[in-house]
DNA sequence: GGCTTATGTCAACACCGTTGACGCAAAGTG
DNA sequence: CACTTTGCGTCAACGGTGTTGACATAAGCC
């Protein structure tokens, strides 16, 4: 962002209990309020008591809380692709990184969920673009190709993720009475009008478990299909 | 539906300005604001005017707005599964379930982002689960298989779609904003530490769009590739 | 040391979901 | 028809939210 304050020649000021305010710290916090206390936790007013200072002050370093949050959103993409570099193989480079996305909402549940479907239009979002299309170019693609086939491989990193997370966000309990449905509900699912449940009655089980490894190594092989290198 | 207090039998008095409310008619209202206000729309106080009485009379009918939403994605649902027979082409229907999916999410966008990632346990679930997994037994899959996949299907499906949604509910600004970006601020990239984004700069519109149908084609076409019975 | 001005503070505004008390009118009973 | 019960709509209030504009004050520049 250019439009941004620079952090370096900012006229601080403690605050009234002494705090030095920056970008990087109320994000920090911010990540830290949601992972404690849940995502209803964020809110300007609890983050100002927690980093002690008025909530208005939060206004000198965000435009409004969805600055904040994409921030927040840019932060997590930055700690997930931390030290990442591209190899020559694409198909295992964009696994890599999918399963880095992934291990970065999984540790900020309840963060990753409210930002998965947001454009940050921050660097390490800039980053993790241009990685993903810069492989996808170096299997061959054309840039529009590239363009459209990174955005259907990331989206569903992205939305898996965050389906993921939010599932680990529920509360324990809920969770594994989600869990326990394939395996009890749906068990007594009428033959008559549910063959193929009745079919695969022993199998449900297997929908308890995520499918995000599943989901992106079946759209990997049908990248690698479409690859005008060859078929892999 | 039918577990509810029952309609017929209750007690109702006309608000002041002389409607008689129902759990349907407070339903439909709801979706009509979304529809029509957009999704920023939906408040309980807004609501409440909407259908001429006062706020507080919505909970005698729903528990909470929580419990208001889930009825409203019952609707929802039963809206876009409303009419579907699977045919004789698996992959053509799978195809269709996807596409029903998304436009019932899209037709109520806010509502769909907030109760996607529940699990209804529910009629309509059980008959969408008992539609796929048949289709990928017909397809000649063994049962394990047809189960991870079918999940592996359905969670791209709910997850992409409720990307969408989110998207779509987001208050028009800051839609247009994060669309903006991928026009303007990504066009700004530095060529030397962004070669990759260069190279497709022209190309990057793409990335404000939907990629739900790429998604949705690649994965078919690697289910198709693994079909026992062949490539189709 | 004085000036400029960025920055933290404060008070206020307009919303939000939710609740408890209250009175009215509809349903049930005879 | 009259009487009682009670479900329901209304009202007022509480505590929460994001955001804004006025204001003092202290940091940094000359």
């Amino acid at each position: 962002m250019t439009t941004r304050v620079p952090q370096e020649n900012r006229r601080r000021r403690p605050t009234r209990s002494g705090v030095l305010l920056s970008q990087d710290l109320i994000v920090e916090t911010a990540l830290r309020l949601i992972g404690e206390h849940g995502p209803e936790a964020l809110s300007v007013r609890r983050l100002g008591s927690a980093l002690g200072c008025d909530p208005s002050a939060l206004y000198r370093y965000f435009r409004n809380t969805d600055d904040l949050l994409l921030a927040v959103a840019d932060r997590i993409i930055g700690d997930a692709m931390e030290g990442f570099t591209p190899g020559p193989d694409w198909v295992a480079s964009l696994r890599e990184m999918a399963l880095r996305v992934r291990a970065g909402y999984l540790a900020h549940p309840r963060a990753a969920a409210m930002a998965s479907y947001r454009v940050t239009r921050r660097e390490n979002e800039f980053r993790a673009v241009e990685t993903g299309v810069g492989l996808l170019l170096s299997a061959g693609f054309a840039p529009d190709r590239a363009v459209r086939l990174y955005l259907a491989f990331i989206d569903t990193v992205l939305s898996h993720a965050a389906m993921d997370a939010a599932c680990l966000a529920l509360p324990p309990q809920q969770r594994e009475a989600d869990q326990q449905a394939w395996t009890e509900v749906y068990q007594a699912a009428d033959p008559e009008t549910y063959p193929a449940l009745s079919t695969a009655r022993g199998e449900l089980h297997a929908m308890a478990e995520s499918s995000f490894e599943e989901a992106v190594d079946l759209l990997l092989a049908a990248l690698a299909a479409r690859a005008p290198g060859g078929q892999d």
